[in-house]
DNA sequence: ACACAGTAGTTAGCCGAGCGAACGACGTAG
DNA sequence: CTACGTCGTTCGCTCGGCTAACTACTGTGT
């Protein structure tokens, strides 16, 4: 086969597949940058930030923070400008005055709502690319990615 | 089919599949910044520079500005950077004085032989925490991911 | 009750990554 | 030879990530 990637003589999908995939995750983080953020004036960071927050609901920035895999320091920041364009609010936890939870605004939601179709655009449309078989295949992929990033350590 | 996720209402696998896609992007790329990172001096940027130099031959800033998707000015920091800890060289094009050819040195071929196999360390564990079944996914999934990155225009 | 250790968040300071604008050096068309 | 275009660099900016150090609060142990 003329292909020029398979290789088979591999027994299983190690070194170099994996490096691809590093190599590809990279690629298509910029794409999305890029593309996704031309639109309006979010970031992917802030964007990623508010999602969790839209689909987990109130949380602490520690929550937070660990959940988008950064440190608190990093997340305060993001939520101070979040916060300054008024699409989060800093709610203090009546039940422990140290924490504080962070909740997504009116704005927040609508401009979350309207932003994430038009940062989507670039992927659907590249799916759309695809062949229909491959493009039936996407779900797969996406719950394979995730199954990568299902928790422990670290 | 018990599989949890398909919900065969939707036609096909277009906007919450694709917003999953970007989220997962997203994370996988910064856990591998702070996986891949940790190990040794490189950062991602850099990283996918040499290796792209390594994979296409000796390539002008400006080439290389385009196949990592990032404006001249960007790469031009990302290069210094890498001949300064002597990693690559820059190389005046005999034809065209205007151009810098970018090469690696050995000293970044080996090294990048080295970091690559480490940074992918984190991947190739999460890929063998997968059942056997989803390990042998793995390579669709990046083929995948590839044709999503398929080039055109932008 | 009070002191002390631990936790949540912030502040300050650092660096890398990305951009656009402006510039110098070089090639090319006329 | 002049004028224009191209390549790379420099400058100056924002954002995103980190660590270290600090403040405010909780909780625990005498």
């Amino acid at each position: 086969m003329p292909t020029p990637s398979p290789a088979p003589d591999r027994p299983c999908a190690d070194d170099e597949t994996v490096g691809r995939l590093s190599v590809a995750i990279g690629r298509l983080n910029r794409r999305l940058r890029q593309e996704g953020i031309a639109a309006d004036e979010m970031t992917l960071s802030q964007l990623s930030a508010m999602a969790s927050v839209d689909r987990l609901g109130s949380l602490t920035l520690g929550e937070l923070a660990a959940e988008e895999r950064v440190k608190p320091p990093t997340m305060t920041r993001i939520v101070d400008r979040l916060e300054v364009d008024g699409y989060v609010r800093r709610v203090p936890d009546p039940s422990d005055r140290r924490c504080v939870r962070v909740e997504l605004s009116d704005a927040g939601r609508s401009l979350l709502a309207g932003t994430r179709s038009r940062r989507d655009a670039f992927l659907v449309e590249r799916v759309e690319r695809l062949d229909p078989e491959g493009e039936a295949r996407i779900p797969e992929l996406v719950a394979l990615l995730e199954r990568l990033l299902e928790d422990d350590g670290s």
